[in-house]
DNA sequence: CCTATACATCGATACACGTCTATAAATTCC
DNA sequence: GGAATTTATAGACGTGTATCGATGTATAGG
């Protein structure tokens, strides 16, 4: 059971008002709606693929075919909801999944 | 291992083109997409917690606060990605919990 | 038939979001 | 310090979407 996160039964409301039930569905919408877009799913594949689980932001746009900024976008919208971790080691960035928040989705639909 | 949804390590492209893997990586984003909004985890909770675990659309748009309009759009949302199943009772609609699709979300993040 | 109820569709509106180009910030090397 | 490389930010543009009111469709009962 996981403070952070609920069950779909917690989503309901105690009686006509559901105060609480929203914010909570309100951060499980925001922490899939990171999820729920193709080319972050792809991004995820491809660091989860790479040599030692980790990326750094340049290689990504060649395979993805897409510009740099947008590339960096959709890492900081995946770093904001906690699924992906950034190191920087020199010019690089490193950016590598966090499994843990990764298997609390999964935790959601069991 | 289920052939309509994937795994992480499938959305990798092969080379330099990653065709198949776009067209997966979209299908499991519309999937994604229907899950992550607020009102549709508060309407799938409704559902859970009802009686026979199946609700009528009219019993959900007093608890949410939320048109009837609204809340047929949301459904027809859930439905579209076979979310939830709905079956004509004389006037009503009973909308229930596709149970196996659910839990084909949580394969995809285990 | 006609009314009442439940649900769907239509059109409009406001906001969010994915993408780009242009530019800035940070780091390394000479 | 200056040049080169990597990443981030700003602004713009087009598309998608959540919501509403108004209206249409369908089923049940008198």
């Amino acid at each position: 059971m996981n403070k952070n996160l609920l069950t779909l039964a917690d989503c309901a409301p105690a009686s006509t008002a559901e105060p609480m039930a929203r914010a909570k569905a309100e951060d499980i919408s925001a922490l899939l709606k990171a999820v729920a877009d193709p080319t972050r799913l792809q991004i995820l594949a491809l660091i989860a693929k790479a040599d030692l689980q980790e990326s750094c932001a340049c290689d990504l746009t060649g395979p993805l075919g897409l510009s740099q900024p947008t590339i960096s976008h959709h890492l900081k919208k995946l770093a904001e909801v906690d699924l992906v971790e950034k190191q920087r080691r020199g010019t690089w960035i490193w950016y590598s999944l966090n499994k843990a928040r990764w298997s609390q989705i999964a935790q959601l639909f069991a």
